[in-house]
DNA sequence: CTGCATGCAAACCGTTTGCATCCCC
DNA sequence: GGGGATGCAAACGGTTTGCATGCAG
């Protein structure tokens, strides 16, 4: 596991970091506060907001901030790819090759001097397909 | 200019699409208010963001949901990228052709339904830039 | 005249922050 | 023992919502 660059190696903030490790899905802050609750009842929601935004400032996670309202984070820091579902705000990895070419594509388009990029697919996750066709299929027998 | 479907054409919406439709910058549903509040200053907030809500919906107007805090909003609805300055927020439209076959290649990775996609790219604009590049020179002069 | 739309203000929700206390180094 | 880290609670900023009133159709 990745070690803490300047900081100090409390309790929480390993609990924190293995239980982000455990998850491949893409908690909110929440959600992470909830799964390290378990383990440390006492700890703050202050402390897990500190926490994740200070290692992802150090790199050792990735904070995304994709669409919705709320940023996630992510024990994988390699630069790939996300999709949302555009019913439940699920955030799952899309693992296609990363766009280099584009970030010189861009750079001839602005002013701007090029960080990165992030790509953001937008879809429907099969629980919410799945729901959506009872759905239909109910309405179908229903409707006259 | 685009023609409101199924609501009724109120003054309030007439101008706030106006407003939007007046400007290339991609405002936030405060910005709006600002401007629209020039024309109509009894207009209130949740009158704003209740139209803009409803005119993306109905696809008059974008809704960019990029990362930052702010949703922001945009007269021109053809899919095309989006740059955030890492240091302003500030965004700004990046003119590369869209890349149509990504969402071919993102579906053979996901058990999404795949809707589209959107790409946000970072960078710092040259406003940020210059301002950096000052405080870069009266450090190098000041330190020792 | 009907009911969708508005202005206003309060509520909401995710996130940040101030402060006294704690505990890692 | 000192200064960064924590728990707690209050504040914050963007957004949504409930409700009485207004006005487009």
């Amino acid at each position: 596991m990745d070690q803490l660059p300047n900081m100090r190696l409390t309790t929480q903030r390993q609990i924190i970091l293995e239980e982000l490790h455990k998850v491949t899905s893409h908690p909110t802050a929440n959600e992470v506060y909830d799964m390290v609750r378990k383990r440390l009842p006492r700890i703050g929601l202050g402390t897990v907001y500190r926490n994740l935004e200070l290692m992802a400032d150090s790199g050792i996670i990735l904070k995304i901030e994709v669409g919705g309202t709320q940023k996630r984070f992510d024990a994988t820091t390699e630069c790939h790819y996300h999709i949302r579902c555009s019913q439940c705000d699920r955030v799952d990895d899309i693992d296609i090759p990363v766009q280099h070419q584009i970030n010189e594509n861009a750079a001839q388009s602005t002013s701007y001097t090029i960080l990165g990029h992030h790509i953001e697919f937008s879809g429907v996750c099969e629980f919410c397909r799945q729901a959506m066709e009872e759905v239909n299929k109910s309405e179908a027998t229903s409707v006259n």
